[in-house]
DNA sequence: CAACAAATTGTGAGCGTTCACAAAGAGCCG
DNA sequence: CGGCTCTTTGTGAACGCTCACAATTTGTTG
C-alpha cells in the first residue's frame, strides 16, 4: 500500500524547503474525484470515448483554481515525451541579429504552444542533450569550428532544429545560409563607380565573420583595377571608440577618401559620427556603408546604407515550427539568405 | 512482470520519431552492470558506504561515451526535486540593462551549477509555475503593475527569486531596488550650476520608467530658481531619429541651450551626433548628459555624462546563487542600488 | 577453514504526470 | 427487474532517474 510509503528523511527535508507545490492528487483530493478525472479535465483529452460531466469538470476547475495549482512541465514532459520548449541559442546579446532572433522567436513561438528559453554562449548542447527542450535555433556562432557532431546527435534524439551558418552543416538538416558575397561585391562595384579613394574600417575581431568582408573590400579593389592602399585600412577593435577614432584618422588624411567602407554596421555609425564631428556632410563629402543590415542602422539618421540580409528570423522560426509538427521533407531545406546592398541615407549614386 | 509490457502504439510511433535517446538502461547493459552502478557512478554519490571500484567506473564511463548518453535532466530534476535551472526573466532585449543583468547571470551560474535560461516577455510567469527552474531574478519591469502574487505564489512553492525593482514587491524578499531620485538630483544641480538653458529630451514612452526622470528635471530647475521653459523641452518617440531630431531642432533655437538633460542615454548619444552635425563641439559649446549608465555610453568617445547604477548584476545573481543553497535570512535582504552622476566625456565643470 | 566484517552491486519505490484499459454507474427495453 | 449498451470514473504502468536499503561478493581473521 503505497499510501503508507515512508518517506526517506531527506525527502521530508527537501518537502519542507520546497514549500508546498500542490499536485493533481491535491487537487484530486479537493475535488473528490479521481487522478484520472483531473488529467482528462486539464489536458481536454475527454473527446472519444471518454468524457466527463459539467459539473464535475467545474469542481475540478474550482479545486485547481483555489489550489493555485499548474502541472509540473517536467513530469508531463516526461511522459509525454515532449517538453513544449524550444531553445534559442545564440552567442552574444550584443549582436542585432542575435537579438532579432530571440524576439522574433519569443514572439511566435507561445503561439503556437511552445515556450521560447534563450541560451546564452556554449552551454546550449549540454542543455540540449539533456532532453532540455524540443527544438532548437542555432544563431550564427562565428567561433564554432563545427557543429556537426552535436548536430547529428541531437537529430538522432529527434531534436528538431534549424541551424544558421554559411557552411557548418552537415547535409540533410535545416539551414538558413547566409550568402554574402554577391551582396558584398555589388556594394564594392557601386562604390567603385564613383570613388577611386575607398578606405575600409574592418574588426579585430577573432571571430571569423569580418574577414570575408575585408577580402571582399580587396577583391572589390582589385576588380575595378584600384590598387589596394595599406594606409586607407585601419583595425579597429570591438569597441565603438575604436572604430570612431580609425574614421577620424582616415578622414584627416592629406588626401582624404570619399568613401568608406566599414565591415560593420556599428564601426559605420561610428564613421558617421567622425564625419560630422570634422565639419563634413554625408553623404554630400562623404560616402559611409556598413555591413550587417542592422536595425539600428536603419533607425539612425540618416539611415544607413549597408549590405545585409532581409530580415527572414520569422521564416526560420516557423521552419522550426514545422519540423516540430514533423512536417518533415525527404532532404532538409536550405534558405539562402541572400545579403544585398540596402541604399539608403549614407551613399547616393 | 514489466519487460514484457506491451506498450501502447502511440508510445511505439514517439519512439521511432523521437528517434533514439539512450537511457540509463542502455548504459547498464552495455557495460554489464546494474542501473544503480551507472547511476552511482555518473553522480558520484558513491562516497559514503557505498563505493564502485575503479574498473566498474571505468567501464561504465567507456559505456557512456560510446552510447553518447547523456542524463535526462528533467527525470533528474524530477527525482531529485530540483531543476539546476535558473531563469533570468526581462523585458526586453533592446534594454541595455536587461541585457547586462542577462549576460551576467550567464557567466555567473555555470560555475555553480546551474543552467541560466533567459525568459523574455511575459511568459516566465507560467514556466516558472510549472516549475521550469529552482530560481529566478525578475528583472525590472517597467509596465507590471504588481507582480506581489506571482512572487508570493513562487516563494510558496518553494523557488528562490530575487526582484530588481522599485516599489513593487512584498516585504520579504530579495530585492534590488534602484534609488534614483538622489542621482537624478546631483545630476541636475551639476548642470545648473554653470547653466541657466538647460533643455531636456524625454521620451514618450507609455512604461513608466522615464516619467520620473522628467519629473526629476523640472524639479531640478525649479530648485535652482529656473523656470521650465516648454519649448526647451522635446519628447521623442524610442525610435533613435526621432531623439537625433529632436536635439537638432533644440540646438537650431536661436537662443541655444548650453545643456541638454536627455532621460535616457540612447536620446543623449543622438544629442552628441546631431551637435556634431551643427558644428558644435562637445562638451565645450554644449554639454550633454543621458540616464542609464549603460555600457554604450561608456564605450562612445567622448563617453557619456550619465546618471546611472553601478553595474551591480553580479551581486544580485550571487544574492540568488546563496538563495539557492538556502542561505536564508529571516527577512528579505534589499540592496539599495543607488544611483549617481557618473562625470564622463560630455560635461565639463 | 568457518565466521564475521567490509566492500561492492542490485532491488525497487517513488518524483508528478498521462493514458490504455478495466470497472462501475446510469439509462433503456423486453 | 435482469441483461444490455452507453457514460463516466478508477487503476496502475510507464516516462528516466535517484537513493535507502537489501543482497551479494570479497577480504580478513580466529
Amino acid at each position: 500500500m503505497p499510501i503508507e510509503f515512508k518517506k526517506p528523511a531527506v525527502y521530508q527535508e527537501l518537502h519542507v524547503s520546497q514549500g508546498s507545490k500542490p499536485t493533481i492528487r491535491d487537487v484530486a483530493k479537493a475535488a473528490d474525484v479521481s487522478l484520472t478525472t483531473v488529467s482528462y479535465v486539464l489536458s481536454g483529452r475527454h473527446g472519444g470515448t471518454t468524457r466527463i460531466s459539467q459539473p464535475t469538470q467545474d469542481r475540478v476547475l474550482a479545486a485547481v483554481k483555489e489550489l493555485g495549482y499548474v502541472p509540473n512541465q517536467a513530469a508531463r514532459g516526461m511522459r509525454r515525451g515532449k517538453t513544449d520548449v524550444v531553445a534559442v541559442a545564440i552567442g552574444n546579446l550584443d549582436w542585432p541579429w542575435d537579438r532579432a532572433l530571440a524576439t522574433a522567436a519569443t514572439r511566435i513561438l507561445p503561439e503556437h504552444g511552445y515556450q521560447p528559453v534563450i541560451l546564452l554562449g556554449d552551454d546550449w548542447r549540454k542543455f540540449m542533450m539533456s532532453g532540455g527542450a524540443d527544438g532548437v535555433i542555432i544563431g550564427y556562432f562565428p567561433e564554432a569550428k563545427s557543429d556537426d557532431e552535436t548536430v547529428t546527435e541531437l537529430a538522432r534524439r529527434g531534436v528538431a532544429q534549424v541551424v544558421i551558418s554559411g557552411t557548418m552543416v552537415p547535409a540533410g538538416f535545416d539551414v538558413l545560409a547566409p550568402e554574402t558575397d554577391e551582396g558584398l561585391a555589388e556594394c564594392m562595384e557601386f562604390l567603385a563607380t564613383s570613388h577611386r579613394r575607398i578606405a575600409c574600417v574592418r574588426r579585430a575581431d577573432p571571430a571569423g565573420r569580418p574577414k570575408s568582408r575585408f577580402a571582399a573590400y580587396a577583391a572589390g579593389l582589385e576588380k575595378a583595377g584600384i590598387p589596394l592602399d595599406e594606409s586607407l585600412v585601419r583595425t579597429s577593435q570591438h569597441h565603438p571608440a575604436t572604430a570612431y577614432q580609425s574614421a577620424l584618422e582616415l578622414l584627416q588624411l592629406p588626401d582624404r577618401p570619399t568613401a568608406i567602407f566599414c565591415t560593420d554596421d556599428m564601426e559605420a555609425l561610428q564613421a558617421i559620427r567622425a564625419a560630422y564631428r570634422l565639419g563634413l556632410r554625408v553623404p554630400e563629402d562623404i560616402q559611409i556603408v556598413g555591413v550587417g543590415n542592422s536595425t539600428e542602422g536603419q533607425e539612425y539618421d540618416p539611415a544607413l546604407t549597408t549590405v545585409g540580409p532581409d530580415p527572414i528570423f520569422e521564416q526560420v522560426v516557423r521552419m522550426l515550427l514545422d519540423r516540430l509538427a514533423e512536417i518533415t521533407p525527404a532532404e532538409g531545406i536550405r534558405i539562402a539568405s541572400p545579403w544585398k546592398l540596402h541604399h539608403r541615407g549614407t551613399t547616393q549614386p
